[in-house]
DNA sequence: CGTGATCTTGACCGAATGGTCAAAGAATAA
DNA sequence: TTATTCTTTGACCATTCGGTCAAGATCACG
């Protein structure tokens, strides 16, 4: 795969500066209320400069979103089927709320994208991501047979991972506002562990 | 509190056609990607037409809004302190999932103010909202030190809540992708049924 | 140097968008 | 019927926005 001349010292620090930008600006605003000229001046480039690096406001967008699928399923695909199931289980969850914590600007963008009906990676929810879901739910499905987590539909399992994990960067304003000066990710930890704890963990037996 | 004279036939058809429409617009664009055109042909009016009974697009989505606070609290509100503890958080938890099935595009509107740093309900967050969570907090605060329900931060409980529930609503798209031909809320309800049930049972004390 | 490639920008364009207005068209009550 | 109010609309306006372009500035390299 030829990906054409090596980019420029310029090229670098410029592409870089604007998708950097645009995180900011898109995961804030989302796609329609971001504007060419606020991710420019974000970027500390003049509209037509940032129209040099990037053909549109909408390549710069599916250039942050091609990214970032790949980073968000990073952690699913660490699950190890021959590890520890409750162990493996809970240090999912754990990376996914780190990356809440981490990287909350693209927890933003993504569900952006997926509450405006996910028009732009429909397409890799349905393949890549599915069949990420597949694999890994046949797994806990096979731990469930064992009797080495209690019993529950995996797939819902694995969304109310999801939920629970990135609403506490979705939903971080909600939260502040609730919480007042306690900072959400302060007890965050503990009590997703407590509560994916007590849901796995199989009935005593005997 | 004089709210003017009575509204024409006509007029409260229309207000209640706009409102609806506006919903369906909001919710699945947002507030910069709707336009004032787009709401007025689902609503079966001109563009002036609609600006003669709203003043702007504005004052549309802050009519929306507020009536959506209240229908989006009362779930919790019934939350009654002298009921049983879990068949009153699990009431709580059923009743927020149903209206996550029956009012998809409230949640999403919602979603997308929080999405956004709530400017315009950010007030009420910090005022309304945080004085019914930290109302029903302490009564669960109370619970928990009566040993009726196995402990945890109440506050985060309520958190939980919302966000698996809501994530049926505001991630659909994503939920119908990974399961395919499955309906998500098939085994929903049974899912965080055994979720909280789990969470929330004492351990057997002897 | 100088020369060609890379980078930057002011000026501009067309389309979309929120909103206005005057005047025409219903509905309504006397 | 008529006078009055309520409703609807076509035409229009100012602004914003995504994007273009030609010309100038800067850089890399022989």
């Amino acid at each position: 795969m030829d990906t054409g001349p090596a980019p420029t010292r310029i090229q670098a620090r410029n592409r870089a500066a604007i998708l950097e930008a645009a995180l900011d600006v898109f995961s804030a605003q989302g796609f329609r209320g971001a504007t060419v000229d606020g991710i420019a001046a974000a970027a500390g480039l003049s509209k037509p400069n940032l129209l040099y690096y990037f053909p549109s406001k909408e390549a710069i967008h599916d250039a942050l979103l091609a990214g970032l699928l790949d980073l968000w399923l990073a952690p699913l695909r660490a699950l190890d089927p021959h590890g520890d199931p409750l162990e493996e289980l809970l240090a999912y969850v754990h990376r996914k709320l780190e990356m809440s914590r981490e990287l909350p600007r693209e927890s933003r963008l993504f569900a952006n994208e997926i509450l405006q009906g996910a028009p732009r990676i429909g397409q890799a929810l349905e393949g890549e991501l599915k069949a990420l879901v597949d694999e890994k739910a046949a797994v806990i499905a096979g731990w469930v047979a064992q009797g080495r987590i209690a019993p529950l539909h995996p797939r819902h399992l694995i969304f109310s991972i999801w939920s629970l994990t990135q609403h506490y960067a979705d939903f971080d304003v909600q939260n502040r506002a609730v919480l007042g000066d306690e900072d959400p990710f302060t007890h965050a930890p503990a009590f997703v562990d407590t509560l994916f704890r007590r849901l796995l963990t199989p009935p005593a037996t005997g």
